[in-house]
RNA sequence: GCCCGGGUGGCGGAAUGGCAGACGCGGCGGACUCAAAAUCCGCUGUCCGUGAGGGCGUGUGGGUUCGAGUCCCACCCCGGGCACCA
């Protein structure tokens, strides 16, 4: 891809021979360090930081692009702008390295980093790298697990047992977040497997109303919110108690006499409509309720759904009646007074609510194919609307059937005749003043999964001592670091589970013998709180100084890929408002990122470019050839940042052909290929400086939009015109012409920087550009003499003439009508009409 | 099914109710050259017309407006997210 036939020598464009003496100077001055008491004003520019995976790849250049851009940009603007880079250096690829090859997956992961760090750095992307963050550096790894060890103390961290996802691929646990809706694993694909174990979680769902509530707060890509929001599942209803009863309404010799199960409902103004009650396969209750001649189909069935895959449990196909089952108890609907059958069907979860509803085959839709496929009554509650021909409906609309039974007493409640709203008020209130139930709100965010069975992430700091209990580690012990002396087996079993040197140690509360825990923390945990230690990388008596974290949060711009939408952005807000509430972080610190922004992808062929998938175009060889600036340039040109992108689809050669373009314009010897001159200004100049000034203005604005294709567009655009100018006759003045280059530069500093380094220091003897303040335009130059009025005639464009940017209504319209054309077209009649909006446009209106 | 995006030349896209197609890629023609590369210049939505010029044109159909790619209503298609959460 060497450009043959290009001039050679010192004069020549070559990006090979200034980029790395750019990229040393960045470093060795130390232009983008910027200290805790910098006096300027502060911003926090954050790209997500990378798993390092070797070499950058193309989304990798495509965001550090961004960011590099904005950080440069908001430097000249006058900021002190907090860049920080880091490595989220735990994770599975460098432990399933080590169990193939027999390395260490710390020698693994220092070499990946190395080389992730020199492509960054060849990209053209600069950092306050004095603050540079590894996950699984020991001081990370201390501070990781004494924040651990807060939660803990706080409530918020606790074992559980629980039915969890394990991915028998990976060997380990994954946190729902970590499982797609089809049951498969987000990282490895494998389908996942329900088990029953005693795990770590941290108590996300404490946070789950301030978690929606502070979304609103954000400056995020509305899909992001959207998501979140949707995650979170907030759900407001009533639970209320059913009484297990036999067929006939009394209660049951067998059973206590306040035997009851507990719905949860979105829907109570249905309730009438309730023809049966289902449990989930795991509800409790089940073994008490069954009656005996439904004992073994019931106990067959739990089995059976115990065991099926959550792949399987979703599976809306197949024989529905295979999927419930009768337990031959029935329970008394509160409302009527009546028994409905209880069943059990898989459909319903365990985890959710009570674990338990009330069946509404009228107006639910599950509900009424269950009863269908189980010959189960339906009773419609709210009055269909014309025409209406489906099974359930779901919509508003006024109640039937919902009277109490005439026999139910004084304290009868009639839903009858109320709208949706209404009879949920109603009923909501008839239940409470009986103290049958109560108002509920439910969340479908579960408590987050933290435990990981992996060597190669951060040891949980708890001992188990059989005489203490649960100890955790004291804080003056950490970090605890796992051994190096492990051997990585091919089964996948973390080697901390057989390492009788880390296994075993002393109780620090009784002396006697104690267990480590083996399991490692999520990485997640790692990266939910690594731009707080950013702030202050140097703190050594805590994670961090709350005065420093208070002087750069919440981060003005994080920039990274929306696939974490959810996961790591819905944790790292969690762990963020827990450390203020814990006094760790300051307590105004609420939110840790205030805008964000979501870069689209890269595809080859349509499909996602990634390491797994080849990666077949390699930044490192279009940067040995073309250049960085080139490259950067083209991702900033492409297409909106927000939107995907093919790779076919970056223009790299008009970058190229453009620098190049920028190269001979700039440089001071080709000065005199120009036609420039010291004599009076000509109209040419006029131009110039105008189309300088206004490109000051767009570019400006072009950047603070996220708009980078359009200012690319205005870049070119600008060198076209300013090269013409100056190859035509009169030419331009030196100083119209040195104008619009300086600026040029300026304004290109952000984007292409090593290229507008370099000229800018030929030009100004050895100055260097990115320290220079981001221009202002002359706003006297901005306003232009004349403009081109654009004459309509019944709204279609018939002329153009040229008035003066001042003219009024009346000079308009006057010059609109002299038109020759309008004349014509008008031939001889009054116009019906005439709209002016000066100086843009007239439109005459024909009768 | 629900919720978000989005449909503009051969392609990526631009246009914050006022000149549709900026800028780039690709294509065609030309200059320079022994030749090529590089560079530079011109043309490049579509149809009618020798021409001046005119008709049509931003997914489809309606509407608002002097004027709509832009606003409103309905629909079609594409991409993404969510989906037994009671």
């Amino acid at each position: 891809m060497e450009p043959v036939g290009r001039p050679s020598g010192p004069d020549r464009y070559d990006p090979q021979s200034i980029e790395p003496h750019w990229q040393a100077y960045w470093q060795e001055h130390g232009t983008y360090e910027v200290d805790n008491d910098d006096p300027r004003p502060r911003a926090y520019v954050l790209c997500m930081y990378p798993y390092p995976s070797g070499a950058a790849h193309m989304g990798h250049v495509r965001n550090y692009t961004f960011g590099d851009l904005l950080t440069r940009y908001r430097t000249m603007r006058g900021d002190a702008v907090l860049s920080p880079m880091g490595f989220d250096s735990f994770g599975l690829p460098a432990e399933n390295a080590a169990i193939r090859t027999g390395r260490h997956p710390r020698a693994f992961t220092d070499e990946r980093i190395e080389q992730l760090r020199s492509s960054i750095t060849r990209i053209g992307g600069v950092y306050d790298w004095r603050r540079e963050v590894r996950s699984h550096d020991p001081t990370y790894i201390r501070w990781t697990q004494w924040i651990f060890l807060q939660l803990f103390r706080a409530g918020l961290a606790y074992r559980g047992h629980a039915t969890v996802n394990w991915d028998p691929v990976d060997q380990t646990v994954l946190a729902n977040e970590q499982v797609l809706a089809d049951g498969t694993a987000e990282r490895s694909g494998a389908v996942v497997e329900q088990r029953d174990l005693e795990q770590w979680f941290l108590r996300i769902t404490d946070y789950a109303q301030q978690l929606l509530d502070d979304l609103d707060g954000l400056d995020w890509p509305e899909r992001v919110v959207i998501q979140q929001r949707n995650w979170i599942g907030r759900s407001e209803g009533v639970e209320f108690d059913m009484a297990i009863v036999d067929g006939s309404g009394a209660p049951r010799s067998d059973l206590p006499g306040d035997a009851a199960v507990r719905v949860f409902t979105t829907r109570p103004d249905t309730s009438f409509g309730m023809t049966f009650c289902v449990l989930a396969p795991e509800h409790p209750l089940v073994a008490t309720i069954t009656t005996d001649d439904h004992r073994d189909e019931v106990d067959r069935f739990v089995a059976r759904a115990r065991g099926t895959s959550e792949i399987d449990r979703l599976t809306v196909e197949g024989d529905l009646s295979a999927r419930g089952c009768r337990t031959g108890a029935w329970a008394r609907n509160p409302f009527t007074g009546r028994p409905v059958p209880v069943l059990l069907a898989d459909y319903v979860l365990g985890s959710y609510g009570t674990g338990a509803v009330m069946a509404v085959p009228g107006e639910d839709q599950r509900d009424w194919d269950f009863a269908q496929a189980f010959g189960l009554p339906v009773i419609e509650t709210v009055e269909r609307p014309e025409g209406f021909e489906g099974g359930a409906w779901t919509g508003d609309g006024r109640h039937v059937n919902s009277p109490a039974p005439a026999d139910a007493g004084p304290e009868r409640c009639d839903l009858n005749g109320l709208d949706v709203a209404g009879a949920k008020r109603v009923a909501a209130d008839w239940l409470v003043e009986r103290g049958l139930g109560e108002p509920v709100v439910n969340y479908r965010l579960r408590d987050w999964l933290v435990s990981r069975q992996r060597f190669w992430g951060c040891p949980i700091p708890i001992l188990y001592c059989d005489a203490c209990g649960v100890v955790p580690v004291p804080e003056d012990h950490l970090p605890v670091l796992a051994p190096d002396d492990v051997e990585f087996t091919p089964t996948g079993q973390s080697p901390l589970l057989s390492h009788e040197g880390f296994l075993h140690t002393t109780c620090p509360d009784c002396g006697g013998p104690a267990r480590r825990e083996t399991d490692t923390m999520d990485t997640f945990v790692d990266s939910s709180w690594y731009f707080l230690r950013f702030c202050d990388p140097w703190s050594s008596d805590a994670p961090f100084r709350q005065d420093a974290v208070a002087s750069w949060m919440p981060v003005d711009q994080y920039i990274g890929g929306a696939e974490h939408a959810v996961l790591h952005l819905m944790y790292a807000r969690f762990l963020t408002k827990a450390l203020s509430d814990l006094g760790v972080a300051p307590g105004d610190l609420r939110e840790p990122f205030r805008r964000l922004f979501t870069q689209g992808m890269i595809r080859l062929d349509g499909t996602k470019m990634s390491k797994s998938k080849g990666n077949l175009v390699a930044p490192e060889e279009i940067i040995d050839t073309l250049g960085a600036d080139t490259l950067r340039l083209a991702h900033l040109s492409v297409k909106p940042p927000e939107e995907d992108v093919d790779w076919e689809d970056v223009g790299l050669e008009g970058c190229s052909r453009f620098l190049h373009r920028v190269w001979r314009l700039a440089l001071p010897d080709a000065a005199a290929t120009w036609t420039l001159h010291d004599g009076a200004a000509t109209e040419a100049d006029d131009a110039v400086r105008r189309a300088t000034h206004r490109l000051i203005v767009d570019v400006s604005e072009s950047f603070d939009r996220w708009s980078y294709h359009v200012a690319v567009a205005r870049f070119m655009a600008f060198v076209n015109e300013v090269q013409r100018a100056a190859r035509e006759e009169p030419g331009l003045r030196r100083d119209t012409f040195d104008e619009a280059v300086d600026t040029l530069l300026l304004l290109l500093a952000p984007a292409a920087p090593h290229v507008a380094a370099e000229l800018w220091s030929r030009r100004h003897g050895g100055e260097h550009v990115h320290e220079r303040a981001w221009p202002a335009a002359d706003e006297s130059l901005l306003v232009e003499e004349t403009v081109t009025l654009i004459v309509q005639v019944d709204g279609k464009v018939r002329d153009r003439v040229e008035v003066p940017s001042t003219a009024d209504e009346a000079a308009c319209v006057a010059a609109a009508l002299a038109s020759p054309r309008v004349v014509s077209l008008l031939g001889g009649a009054e116009p019906a009409r005439v709209v002016a909006r000066p100086p843009k446009v007239v439109n005459v209106v024909r009768p």
